[in-house]
DNA sequence: ACCTGAACACCGTTCAAGT
DNA sequence: ACCTGAACACCGTTCAAGT
């Protein structure tokens, strides 16, 4: 059905709002619009309005709305790739490092972040980080048999937690007061349990807060890595 | 299924029953919309179809669209609540079958799945699950300070993993042949990289094949759970 | 060559009218 | 009391027309 989205490269003018439409520039305001109003706040009316052009003025550069997602989504594919300077230390301590490289990157457009899991593979674009990851794997000392399967649960986990966090942070920012009714509702029901419920209850202020699902994040990973380290993985004897 | 006893009722479309709408009917009837045609698919005028009703009978018992949506959901953690009987053993292994008894639940209708976990807390209908899985960790070992934070890894893991998968089963479904063609594209790429990429290769076989993914995810859970047993997810020296 | 604006089919929802 | 259908504002997209 899609084509193949076709080049076009051209020279920008030095305007701004006025000026030739690129496909970076369309990309951009797509972007903006997306963090201001959402996925489902990018209307073709409202791109062509933050353009300052008619709606279908970005015809003309993607064949399609998905065209265009698909182009946004490579842009943010391209920042993932950039992968900051670390401190070569402990391969689990790269992996960890790597992994919220990936999360600070696709929580810059939380709103964003849904459709960029959404595609076949995070390194889809990024066959470097891909190779990177298994070399790290290996220097943890997993088995090569074991790598891909602890691959694609590092993979599920590491998009998994933080689309899930994006979008509990669009839904906090979207239902605002009813977010917390919603846990008053839970709290009320915790305490009609016939034992003490503090743990439980300490267990929600934790998910309730903004903050420190960074740490948790990490932890969770370095807990999966370790245990994939030492073997924990197999249910009970080891047998493969 | 037949209806011997039953007066002459007039079959509306491919085997529909007429009859006085309730909120349970339509709920039912959005389900199946949904598994059949995405949740783009449920629109209320295709839902009336599948009611043989009026798309706008379904206002007489939903205000809105997010209404029966929330609704739906419900009906959803209504048999997340449901849980199957286990034997009991290792907590580790018990905290592991809760998970693949959510799983399992949520792929029923992976279409569904987004709009489960996009909701706060995914104990928020079942806080017996929590009760449990709290005490689990507690006989895992976990130190009281370090359940919330557990938890929190635990459900993104969970959550995030299921939604990943279940998405990408409707995305598979979709595209159909263009998704083997991006996977060959990632294939094409990974050559042309220095070094051998045949455990890369691994990795993206792994993550093309429909099965095995349910072994990937309670090997993940497997090794964060004995990562967390072991206090190994904190970064170096233990300091709390 | 690039952009515009009317037009079309579809969506959620309102409202007056039907039974 | 429940259901219907026209109507409204909005959506993605097509197409003929503008510059």
């Amino acid at each position: 059905v899609t084509e193949p989205a076709r080049r076009r490269r051209q020279v920008v003018g030095p305007g701004r709002r006025r000026g030739v439409l690129t496909r970076e520039r369309i990309v951009e305001a797509a972007i903006a619009v997306i963090d201001e109003r959402g996925l489902d706040g990018l209307t073709m009316r409202n791109l062509g309005r933050a353009l300052g052009k008619d709606a279908m003025a970005v015809y003309g550069h993607f064949v399609d709305k998905a065209d265009l997602l698909g182009a946004v989504v490579e842009a943010e594919a391209a920042r993932l790739q950039r992968i900051p300077p670390m401190e070569v230390s402990d391969p689990v301590e790269v992996l960890v490092a790597l992994a919220a490289h990936y999360r600070s990157v696709l929580l810059d457009h939380p709103n964003l972040a849904p459709l960029v899991a959404s595609r076949p593979l995070p390194q889809e674009d990024a066959p470097a980080i891909l190779s990177l990851a298994v070399a790290m794997l290996r220097s943890v000392g997993l088995d090569d048999a074991d790598i891909p399967m602890a691959t694609d649960a590092l993979t599920g986990f590491l998009l998994g937690y933080i689309v899930h966090e994006a979008s509990q942070a669009h839904r906090r920012a979207q239902l605002g007061d009813e977010f917390r009714q919603q846990q008053e509702r839970v709290r009320g029901r915790l305490r009609e349990l016939p034992h003490d419920t503090s743990l439980e209850q300490a267990v929600i202020e934790r998910r309730l807060s903004e903050h420190g699902s960074a740490e948790d994040f990490e932890a969770g990973l370095r807990a999966m890595l370790h245990g994939f380290r030492l073997g924990l993985a197999q249910p009970l004897s080891t047998s493969r």
